[in-house]
DNA sequence: ACCTGAACACCGTTCAAGT
DNA sequence: ACCTGAACACCGTTCAAGT
């Protein structure tokens, strides 16, 4: 009884000491593990090896942890990737400076969702996969907001809005395939050339149209040809009234 | 000597017996492998149950086979949807009456791109994951050649389709991220009011735009809008002179 | 409360062995 | 030539056990 007592103090003041240490620890160590961190170590993996690398092992490798000490903090890969890739979308649209002409705002929203998706290519596919998601929604927000500003019609707003985020998306959506394809090592302009080379070389009684268009091919930009994209898209909902 | 003789002299006859009932057999059997027998049974088990119940040793069972057996006709598992989405593709693009009118004619490949996807939702995903393939090909090169009909200046031309192509691609993956996400089960209708309810809910303050544009996403119909964005695309690219 | 890591139920792919 | 199916090297996820 009294040995018991004892005990159960000496282990009282044990456990106050652990967490007198922990709250330190949890301050000081920079490697306890936390969704943030996770999430960060998880966009390194990304953006070094592509998606194909993110695994809970090599993750669990990363973090100097077990594959199931990740499951305290995140609920699944998905919750992993949407959590992700909410994060670099949000700072997309913090960063984007609210221009006062609307057409301009939205162009510069456009390009800076292209370049954060050339950057982290995986978010292009990840955006293709959780739709109605946080991300999405922020992206359909801010475009939407523009058109208002622009003076487009009530009626024709929520149309104009979805053709200007399908667009983008179908653009992310190539760009992360493109990455998937030629991972980091490839030249892009040596990956063109061969392209433009099969297309140049296909029948142009079968193929005119992508015979022809093989030279362009070559030496297009991407971020241009986005950009053209979206400003055809603009001209358009400018013929709505 | 004699017996060796004897015995080849059988073992070709039965040879050749075999190749004969085999090659009956090949003509007469329902069950013999082939890539077109895997590419119809895989198309069956992504129709009836999403690309996730799609794998070897469901083929495998549906075919009543060995699931080794299906890679001495095709070479991987992307291979087997690059075939499969080909094939849905090239029947969409060869069913496509090519009206006189060139915007009729856009409008008729988008359409039934959309249709076919509506009806196929992994082919949305599909042609995201391998671009500058056969199918990607004949949708660029079919909408490339409209163009030209239609008028536009050649420096245009590979910018218009390269617009057209994306959207398109955008929406088929946004359906096929749709399908993914409430598998055959769930009421279409049901689904969007549940997403409309949630934008409602939403902060007016914060969401503005997403808030205003809740009833118009109810009772929307997705492939009126998506001809919509077509039109939109449309319209601006008669404004390139 | 948080972490560990073996175990489970899967995958795509390979390959020796059959016919 | 074509098929079989066990085996391999992985996955994401779970969970008893630790601290």
């Amino acid at each position: 009884m009294f040995h018991e007592y004892i005990l159960e103090h000496r282990s009282n003041r044990v456990k106050m000491m652990l967490m007198a240490t922990r709250a330190q620890r949890t301050e000081r160590r920079a490697d306890a593990l936390s969704k943030e961190r996770i999430v960060g170590a998880a966009m390194e993996i990304l953006d070094a090896h592509g998606e194909s690398a993110l695994t809970f092992r090599a993750l669990a490798a990363r973090l100097a942890t077990g594959s199931g000490a990740i499951y305290w903090h995140v609920a699944s890969k998905n919750d992993l990737l949407a959590a992700t890739t909410n994060d670099v979308i949000a700072r997309v649209m913090t960063d984007v400076v609210s221009s006062a002409e609307p057409r301009e705002a939205i162009r510069a929203i456009a390009l800076g969702l292209f370049d954060a998706i050339d950057a982290h290519p995986w978010v292009g596919a990840q955006l293709h996969r959780e739709p109605w998601q946080s991300a999405m929604l922020q992206i359909f927000e801010t475009v939407g907001g523009q058109l208002q500003a622009l003076g487009v019609p009530d009626r024709a707003q929520f149309d104009c809005a979805s053709a200007l985020v399908n667009y983008i998306l179908g653009v992310a959506g190539q760009n992360a395939a493109n990455a998937r394809l030629h991972a980091h090592d490839t030249d892009r302009s040596a990956f063109l050339a061969t392209v433009a080379a099969r297309w140049a070389q296909l029948d142009p009684a079968e193929y005119p149209f992508v015979h022809e268009v093989a030279t362009q091919l070559r030496e297009h930009d991407d971020r241009e040809q986005f950009l053209a994209g979206i400003d055809l898209i603009l001209a358009g909902i400018t013929t709505v009234r």
